[in-house]
DNA sequence: GTCTATATACAGATAGAC
DNA sequence: GTCTATCTGTATATAGAC
């Protein structure tokens, strides 16, 4: 394992996650990363042998982490409005950072990305939905009668707030994200 | 007036919208958008002197495009929910394309954008909004209670569709876009 | 309006020394 | 693991002939 673990490595995808989500997948070049990071790009190489692998793991990483704060979100013992409010924080955050999310980024280039890096997206746009998914269902009895069903819902709500924060990025402020916060809002009066 | 109403630019931007649909600003290159249009790079730049001429004048046809389906939508005479459906349809025939909206994709792109182009983006975005909103507005009466009002509604919407569509293209299907289908039924319902 | 030719910059990727 | 050096391809953009 002469890749695994290491901490330039590290270092090395959590500079590469914060340039795609600003600027794109095309932007992120082996120069400016190694510049960043204050090595060659052939050190570079060493760690991500082509684009592909590099994209891939940042991908995993990207994931990893917003598992983690789903986890987080999950453990203090919210009610489910709340929950689905700190969901949308974890898009407000990013989008007020001037930032996409990773994998919305990397969904716009689906055209030229490897097969392996768009079947990573599909597991986190699922992974995400599956939390959101899970939330509703469980807090059925708290739903408003008439709307969607729980899978539907989380569905619905993780595209809006991808899509709300591509629409807000160009604006200066985010009246989209606050739109679907009344959504939600809605769902669970 | 030497570069406007002219053929060959028409069939520039054309072509140039379909390429950054699919793959983004940056993977439309002078030299490809010639050879597909059976010219010189050279001649493309007697047209478009910088990319960021071409950037905004496909943005600015692409509206127009929208907002004539758009007005075409609107002088069929059909019900409110029926209408909201057919704008729907806009965003499900690019998606089943391999394509994006061309402001979606160009969004993605903002922080690599020119500020004018931005500008435009939001104008093509407040004009869609716009459309959605008068619509929600003007059948007031036949919305269900406890939805958000009409502006949040058109923004919740598109947003909706722009994420759905981004998320779909990463599929075989088009799971998202119905969701949001299933979200607009329930708001008339 | 379109061409040839070119300037300049930067991309991904690799070879081989240390 | 990191480096220097380089290969090869492509990008935007421009000059000037026709």
């Amino acid at each position: 394992m002469p890749r695994s673990g290491s901490q330039k490595r590290a270092e090395l995808e959590q500079v590469a996650i914060a340039e795609v989500q600003e600027s794109g997948l095309h932007a992120l070049s082996f120069r400016t990363l190694a510049e960043r990071t204050g090595i060659k790009s052939s050190s570079v190489h060493y760690y991500f042998p082509e684009k592909a692998d590099l994209a891939n793991a940042i991908v995993e990483r990207y994931r990893e982490d917003f598992d983690q704060r789903l986890a987080a979100i999950g453990s203090r013992k919210l009610g489910p409005a709340r929950q689905v409010e700190a969901f949308i924080d974890i898009f407000e955050e990013v989008v007020v950072g001037g930032r996409l999310c990773l994998c919305g980024m990397l969904a716009a280039d689906a055209a030229r990305l490897a097969e392996s890096t768009r079947t990573l997206l599909r597991a986190y746009f699922d992974s995400a939905e599956g939390w959101l998914a899970d939330l509703f269902q469980t807090h059925l009895a708290r739903l408003a009668p008439g709307i969607p069903r729980p899978a539907q819902l989380a569905s619905i709500l993780l595209a809006g707030l991808e899509g709300a924060i591509l629409i807000d990025r160009v604006q200066d402020a985010t009246p989209s994200l606050d739109a679907q916060r009344a959504l939600v809002r809605s769902w669970f009066a």
